[in-house]
DNA sequence: AGTAGAAATGTTAGCGATATCATTGCGCTC
DNA sequence: GAGCGCAATGATATCGCTAACATTTCTACT
């Protein structure tokens, strides 16, 4: 920058502010350093401009998987809300783990973010610790915690599952199935499962066939092992909700594969309305829930909290879900 | 780090080493640094760390997309490979676009990474100069370059593509169809259309079947929309190959839906091995491009270059790619 | 015991920008 | 033309850490 300002005749001073927006220099100087810039092809150093401004300029946000998950949607929802603000994400992958997402934590707040958004509202104590000290805003998103650190943006997958079930019962379905994965570190299949659960229990309906398969987030073909399993035990099942569309589809595929009819001899739904979803044959019964938006709500809400010099009111945002029935049921 | 020193009774600098792996500091006094540490939630600055060391830790990559496609694989690997080396990926998306991959790479210098990975081959002249300036290693992935920049780790997409019209033309298709988006913006996908074209021509085929619908990446939805087309144009079309799985899987759903029979009334083969594409039904012939390791092996790359001080020989890393043929042809 | 060499720790000086306050210059009013 | 206010620019002092070199302490061997 000084050699910039050498080059200019001015101070590195002015050459700073040339770069801001809202600085007072003019244009005819601002020109004349950015000419500069170009022909020495210098760039700004943002790690020297943070440490003095104590604003880095950069976002966290962690999110349990980016493959071939709604959190890619969610991901991209972030970064489409953090467009032309100058900020800058930092992603990082939890694998579903706690103890990751506390090493993650740890080394996200070593860059000082201003501010970092979490997916679920399990995490350790010593992660909660340290957020707590980190002193900048929290967003929790994908469900709603029982005790929030900061901001929530999310929606209840119970309800959202216990919505499905009902509305399917509406239909007439009597003999539920559920499909999900086997450990309770997917926060969010728990809460559906137990959604589920508990309405199907409501509802005076059976509540055992349930098929744990495959550490999430369980895939297509784990759907698909998953399903023949369901139709081994209990082959009277009439309809089958997955924990998300991605075992749904494996599910629907293997019952093609075998020639079962969807959904006159097996319905089947699933959970997060992925594009997929719409576009297999048949296309497929499941539940919308708006990941873009979460993440672009998320950032939204962080954004707000920045400005306004967040006064740690925890805020909930509830996202919205609505039931998609299709052809598959 | 000043009031932890305090803390313990030593200097700043060698609370400094304690944090450092390599670092001469007796287990003794590393501990009642940890102990202090814990104790006053101090969390390193590595901003401020990074302006002194003259190393920021961070990798930058660039990727087209990260929704539904093959480069979340890809950053996956990268991820991966990053892992344990105390290096952060800093991610951007620039959506096919050029001149927002060079607000991306300028975006990215000002935080100096150490290395930065890219997608394809095709940038802007001032961002080559950029990247030229700043002296990092710089790989290139997913294609083969004509003038790389420096390190290389790719495959040709016209020639996998063109493979797999061999292996179909050797099944004895003779009337070969193409899918693919409307721009050269997604140069891969360009020069998978012209290794179709130039092997199709020189098998003394028809070349005229090609149908280009939407904006690359293109969707689930389009692929079936265009197998309409097609079909309606060349009735007689005996297979079709899609730029990506995702519109191959669109266009096999859409053909069910109609009720043509998949691959006897018409084949179809993707590119790219998505999860879908062994799951679905009847199975799909694809090209298998191992996304995630050329994630990996960039990332690798970029290690080594780090390691040995880059002396900016550029290395060309072919990835491996295979045709699957399944049940769709 | 004496000493070399290694290990552990301390001191000082930046890294490259920006916050803050000071200064300069200009146009305007009365 | 003195005085005021504002815009443009400059000087200085950090921001929180680590590199580099200096010093002290320990260890091992003669």
């Amino acid at each position: 920058m000084a050699e910039v300002a050498k080059h200019v005749g001015v101070s590195a001073m002015t050459v700073s502010r040339a770069f801001r927006q809202d600085a007072s220099v003019s244009e005819e100087t601002r020109r004349r350093i950015m000419d500069a810039v170009d022909a020495l092809g210098y760039v700004l150093d943002q790690s020297a401009g943070s440490l003095s401004s104590r604003r880095t300029g950069f976002i966290a946000a962690l999110v349990p998987s980016i493959n071939n998950s709604n959190f890619s949607d969610t991901a991209r929802g972030i970064t489409d809300a953090l467009e032309n603000t100058g900020l800058q994400l930092l992603l990082g992958y939890t694998d579903y783990a706690p103890d990751k997402e506390e090493q993650l934590i740890e080394a996200m707040l070593r860059r000082r973010p201003e501010g970092i958004i979490l997916t679920g509202g399990q995490h350790t104590s010593r992660a909660r610790r340290m957020l707590e000290k980190a002193g900048i805003p929290v967003v929790e998103t994908w469900e709603i915690p029982e005790t929030p650190i900061n901001h929530v943006v999310g929606f209840s997958n119970g309800e959202a599952m216990s919505l499905l079930v009902r509305e399917l019962a509406a239909k007439g379905y009597r003999k539920f199935g559920y499909i999900g994965g086997t450990t309770a570190r997917d926060t969010r299949g728990s809460q559906r499962r137990s959604g589920f659960l508990k309405t199907v229990e409501a509802l005076g309906l059976e509540t055992d066939r349930v098929i744990s398969f495959g550490v999430p987030p369980i895939t297509m073909e784990q759907g698909g092992q998953a399903i023949i399993s369901m139709l081994e035990r209990w082959p009277d099942t009439e309809v089958v909700l997955c924990v998300s569309d991605l075992s749904a589809f494996g599910a629907l595929m293997e019952c093609q594969r075998r020639g079962l009819r969807v959904p006159q001899d097996i319905a089947i739904a699933g959970f997060g309305d992925y594009e997929i979803s719409s576009i297999c044959h048949p296309r497929m019964t499941t539940i919308n829930v708006d990941c873009y938006g979460i993440g672009k709500q998320a950032a939204v809400r962080l954004l707000d909290a920045l400005q306004n010099d967040d006064e740690r009111a925890g805020d909930i945002t509830l996202t919205g879900y609505r039931v998609v029935l299709r052809e598959s049921t």
